[in-house]
DNA sequence: TCAACATAGTTGAACATTCAACTCATTCCA
DNA sequence: TGGAATGAGTTGAATGTTCAACTATGTTGA
């Protein structure tokens, strides 16, 4: 594999690293993986006692009908692993938010529920919550920005995984019309 | 507080919730936020045994004079707490790639220094890391999306803490410096 | 009908990060 | 000179995530 031609990269060989405008951005997206979730996960955990994940899974069940989800839809849903999600059920029951229940119907499918207490828990966390996502993603970015953010964060997700793009592409009209006439 | 007025949002109260478009981003943002740096991290820990956090803090002692900086320096640099520096440090340390050392000359700060080890793991670990990036970042995004998410991050970024905007802004020339002709 | 396999979920141990407590040197100023 | 206070760094316990092993149900096909 002796490449001879130094031009164009796209090769088998290792390609060149950034140049100074994607090591610029590169950068800057590092902080930000860094420091954009620590910053969600700290209001959450101020304001509810909660976790990214825990908030996110309570969020999912309290926007399906009947408040309840599969283990594996809900693992799914909330970009999680089966475990993690089974941990943070745990966690969750203790503190009487949410229940198991064996799978309704035929279905040997374990199913979660939100109990009343803690719809009432996700009710007062999300009013906060709401108001911190305002302030930072709502309030700094233009329209425009926030299209080509997704579009962008769409394209180098599918890069990593194309069954995450797929379950992104059917999630999210689900979700819109979950919010907007629910 | 009841505000009978229910239209312009920017109030002290409870702003609306996402728009449609805002909140396609929102979530394909929370799943990229989820699935991305764990895709980064899969691979440097496949092909190198390193978490993001310890090859960042080998990427930027291999780029600074004499391999070394300080532990303040080296956790601003590497987006990480002191505390969690000092815990990966000790496992570099444990391997062989790093050694820690009372500060030089007159100043107390200890320093860490990558051993001639820690820099050949290192080359070998960037290789591999190089790849993975261009076929991830690079090559899924045109130059105008690769600036476009540079800005939108570093807004964000700004958005949740004035320090790190500030950090990196002082941080991107220097890199940009060492990477293009260092 | 039985064995093999796949799917759903749980569990415990290992590991990384956070948090709060601690040490040690340094500076400030009284 | 001699404390407070400050900054740098370490440490151990608590928490959450991952990983691999395990259970249990359901499915397939000989």
């Amino acid at each position: 594999m002796t490449d001879t031609d130094p031009s164009p990269p796209t090769t088998d060989e290792t390609p060149p690293w950034l140049d100074a405008a994607q090591l610029t951005t590169w950068v800057t997206l590092m902080a930000f993986m860094e420091h954009f979730p620590a910053d969600i996960e700290a209001q959450l955990k101020r304001d509810s006692g909660l976790n990214r994940f825990e908030y996110t899974v309570m969020a999912m069940l309290s926007e399906h009908d009947g408040h309840e989800l599969a283990m594996s839809d809900l693992a799914g849903v909330a970009f999680g692993s089966l475990s993690r999600l089974s941990h943070a059920v745990t966690r969750l029951e203790a503190r009487g938010w949410v229940e198991r229940e064996p799978g309704s119907g035929g279905r040997r499918h374990n199913v979660v529920r939100l109990t009343d207490d803690g719809l009432a828990a996700m009710q007062e966390a999300s009013a906060h919550h709401v108001r911190h996502v305002d302030e930072v993603f709502v309030q700094p970015l233009t329209d425009d920005e926030v299209e080509a953010l997704g579009t962008i964060c769409a394209k180098l997700l599918r890069a990593t995984s194309a069954e995450v793009g797929d379950l992104l592409d059917r999630m999210i009209p689900e979700v819109v019309a979950r919010n907007l006439d629910g």
